[in-house]
DNA sequence: CGACCGATCGCTGTATACAACGATGGCCGA
DNA sequence: TCGGCCATCGTTGTATACAGCGATCGGTCG
């Protein structure tokens, strides 16, 4: 009964289901729970209650906690032991959208200095996919748009280092913004072509500039 | 009520704090290993070799292996199970600098608008006492300086958000360039007063100007 | 009736045990 | 002699067990 599988299985799984490690799973899961509200923002993340829930040991549950701390999506318990979903203060949002201003527009130029041309191209079709169903679409594929757009864009930015960094930035302020963000969604569009105007001109100081003030913009629109 | 210890004690070195949890020990203990280089770039990091190199079971270790991979000192071993402690392509330091430079003119920007005075003393201070050491001080003292310099630096700033993305940031360059350190000090300090000077006057444009220039320039002196 | 004090319990920190997977080296056959 | 297969082992993935700490609640004493 020889299985031989020689081969080291360079098949692209599809994601989470078959044989990824479940500490790996148990952070997808989580993470997705936390971006989608399913776990609220101040709930507390009880390990002997998610492995239950995930049906795993505590270990994979620990780990996936550690690495959501990492990220900024949960954070210590003020004064105690354990963990609950991050709650930013306002004070710290704002410092958030500064930092990822600032992060968006140097990616933005990057972009506009080094981007493969075929990139561009399949931003573009994004975009007008999404600005079709603004009005009407439905909001999660909305918001999975949303996430495709910046991952093209990261990938159009080909600096790694920047990429690793702003993944959890955008998730941060996602959590906080989650729930005003559909109805700016038109305004949001229309600037993400703009900026890719810029970027396919190879345009830097505009890419840059649009880039951090699409960030601030749309960080206020959705504060008041 | 006496405290029935069974538990075997083998704290001989206390000196690491007392009542610290062991997995922030072990974090703490591997970064610095791979920061001073005795854990060498491209070195494999086991889990039980390392237990039983600290005295304490594989989970605290496992813990802080993971810390450092989120962080980027260590990396997972391609196409096998396992870490080895980082070892960044020459593109990849490119690619971290600019980041990097960004980060830091961002700050120097924060400082200058919002620095409290009192910091600005401190850190004045230090870079006279810097300046004294950079002709005959004591390398690892150099670079407890330079670490200093750059904590009181973040405080200036006053974005914690920021000062969470700049200190593993910090740390992979620092991984990187730790050799050639000592060499560049004298010009170092001497930029590092012109940022100052520039922060204290609460001139936002030129002291990030300058920040950022520091890094990229550092950074060439190091590598060729 | 109120406040302090102690037992209980829920949760995390840590250790140990076991399973699974891949790599390595030796052995056998061609 | 060389190539392929098999046993073994090293290392990580996962589960379970236990210890310790803090919070909560109930009881007793002022």
């Amino acid at each position: 009964m020889n299985k031989p599988t020689p081969n080291p299985r360079p098949d692209p799984a599809p994601l989470s289901q078959p044989r990824m490690p479940l500490g790996r799973r148990a952070l997808e899961a989580l993470r997705e729970a936390i971006l989608t509200g399913r776990l609220a923002p101040g709930e507390r993340l009880i390990e002997e209650r998610l492995s239950a829930d995930l049906g795993m040991s505590r270990v994979p549950i620990r780990e996936a906690i550690k690495q959501l701390l990492a990220e900024g999506l949960a954070v210590p318990i003020e004064g105690a032991r354990g963990v609950q979903v991050a709650t930013p203060s306002a004070d710290f949002v704002a410092e958030l959208i500064e930092v990822r201003a600032v992060l968006e527009g140097l990616n933005a130029r990057l972009a506009a200095r080094n981007c493969a041309p075929g990139v561009l191209i399949q931003i573009q079709a994004l975009l007008e996919r999404g600005a079709a169903l603004t009005q009407a679409g439905p909001p999660e594929e909305l918001a999975a748009l949303n996430g495709t757009y910046h991952r093209l864009l990261d990938e159009a930015g080909t600096n790694r280092a920047l990429r690793e960094l702003m993944r959890p930035l955008r998730e941060r302020t996602e959590l906080v913004f989650r729930r005003n963000s559909a109805e700016r969604a038109g305004p949001d569009w229309q600037e993400h072509a703009l900026i890719l105007t810029a970027i396919a001109e190879g345009d830097e100081e505009l890419a840059a500039l649009l880039a951090s003030r699409h960030v601030h913009r749309a960080a206020r629109a959705r504060l008041k």
